[in-house]
DNA sequence: GTCAATTAGATTGTGTACAATATGATATTA
DNA sequence: TAATATCATATTGTACACAATCTAATTGAC
């Protein structure tokens, strides 16, 4: 299962200790980069079949989570959850509001914002949602400590990453 | 299967903030994929003024280590390594063949193959990106041991969801 | 040898993703 | 009261990413 080499034998097959050259350093598997992507990639083509009933991608699943959490909220307060920009969410938003799930309509009181707002079918989406997170555990097939374990160590480093302040 | 844990017998909680209900399981930060959705993201910026001085994105970087690694290799090949298709190779080949990194040639033993080289330029670009690993490993700030727990999990992830058999 | 099935890439269409820029609104300052 | 700065979003251009489809080449069955 997990091959745990933290021994520095004289092995030429897929050592994993740091201390090798800048060629073994540039080995796709031993980055963490690389296991990152790759997983991401995975999880997003994994979800794809479970959304596609619901007539999402992955991104909007991830804005209609948000949304379900907290709505209306602007497109910016959006962005900062979701950790994308105006000109990433924009044309998202614009199709989700043209699949009739969401409506965006500019602040009276600041014209510079736009609210989004979940409509009845928005908001009735999510008890039809409410089987993917279960379906995909099943998919991952990891006990769930792990999962715990998984997710709290990318948050972590996604908090190193995100700035070294606060 | 996974657990699912419905019964909240024991479980004495504000009714604004129950742990474990649908609702719960559908929030953002408890989700392990958007976890790894984030933290992707995040590490494909900082990769980006890394490789910008090599003028790279990050998924011709890595298109980049798996050539170093091994070179001429068909387009397909090259695609199984890095779990795209050609859809999304193509163009980004073209692009690197473009900026002069490798050559794209039909395969004369087989017509259908495209055998991709490494040019010199391309060979050489490998010393210029011997610092990026370690650059990026101080911009993520884990000790080593947690760099390779977290990969082997990541990986062990990845190879369920990639399928049953093997 | 001929035709069907398979294979390898390329193409097209849709959907993210972000940098750079533009637009318009609000806040600040002179 | 302008002039300026800042802010929120939209737009544009470039670059992934994949499903569906297409083309050309190879293999297989006969």
């Amino acid at each position: 299962m997990s091959p745990k080499t933290t021994k520095t034998t004289g092995d030429r097959r897929t050592p994993t200790s740091d201390r090798r050259g800048p060629v073994e350093q540039l080995r796709l598997d031993n980055q963490l980069c690389f296991a990152l992507y790759a997983a991401s990639g995975l999880v997003t083509r994994a979800y794809r079949p479970l959304l596609e009933p619901l007539n999402l991608t992955y991104p909007q699943y991830l804005a209609m989570m948000a949304l379900w959490e907290k709505a209306p909220r602007t497109v910016s307060d959006l962005g900062e959850a979701l950790g994308l920009d105006s000109g990433t969410l924009t044309p998202l938003l614009k199709r989700m509001e043209g699949a009739g799930l969401v409506k965006r309509t500019r602040d009276a009181a600041d014209e510079r914002r736009v609210q989004i707002t979940l409509t009845d079918e928005g908001h009735a989406l999510q008890d039809k949602a409410a089987g993917v997170p279960f379906a995909l555990a099943c998919a991952l097939d990891l006990p769930g400590e792990e999962i715990v374990a998984l997710r709290t160590a990318l948050q972590d480093m996604a908090r190193r990453l995100r700035g070294p302040e606060d």
